[in-house]
DNA sequence: CTAGGTGCAAAGCGTTTGCTCGGGG
DNA sequence: CCCCGAGCAAACGCTTTGCACCTAG
């Protein structure tokens, strides 16, 4: 039996990525908590935020072609990422239709991905 | 002016990315090449897949997590990735309603790169 | 002739992992 | 006192890139 013991530096990892609503990589995360721990190490970074999102404490954005990102926001939600400034934009999505339709292919969905990439309204307005 | 000069390592990945359905990964396009022309090298399998995919050619389909793969068909669609054997499979969705909902967010949409994960018949047949 | 393409190998980037030591329970 | 977790650095998987040579037009 795996038992979850307590470490600092995972609370301080859980603490980062709720504290910073900016959707970071785990690189940004480890300067962030290297602000705060100067010791952290980048092994324990990654194997916390594996850690903390398989036990659904955070989210994984996967961006296809980049880093990943983490989300302190549990809710089941989808992203929009920019592509000039990279930033990164919740929205929601309504997944049971799309997973009706596979299943009518025999298809079980367990996991969607999806990421919108385009021109936030910033840039937009910019351009 | 940058002018595309033929060559016959580009035709033969173009070829062999249109001829094999089951979207291939880069490797997998070195590999199939490499029977046909032995000498061809890993960075002009790179190379030209990323020429091909620019010129619309072919389309990338960026997996999460994993390797690129590729597919010879053009037509916009979207992939379902069989976390058990692997399995790709096409399925069509309408963009256009996402795409006006994170319109009045001011987003502007350009790519969707979707990939449901999960158990395609097969593997669900077999469990 | 000359710009674009190739082969090769090294580097790049994000991430994982083996090892040994430290510390929570 | 046991074993999970940390720190460190090396390795990994996928992809890109610098360089010298080759070749289509």
């Amino acid at each position: 039996m795996k038992t979850t013991r307590f470490s600092k530096q995972r609370e301080l990892v859980l603490k980062t990525v709720q504290t910073h609503l900016v959707h970071p990589t785990a690189q940004e995360i480890y300067g962030l908590t290297r602000e705060v721990d100067p010791t952290i190490s980048m092994g324990t970074v990654y194997r916390n935020l594996n850690l903390l999102a398989e036990q659904g404490k955070i989210l994984r954005i996967k961006v296809p072609g980049g880093a990943d990102r983490y989300d302190g926001t549990i809710r089941p939600h989808n992203h929009a990422v920019c592509t000039r400034c990279g930033m990164v934009m919740d929205y929601d999505f309504n997944f049971e239709a799309l997973s009706e339709q596979l299943a009518t292919s025999g298809f079980k969905c367990e996991e969607l991905n999806m990421t919108v990439r385009g021109t936030c309204k910033e840039c937009l307005s910019k351009a």
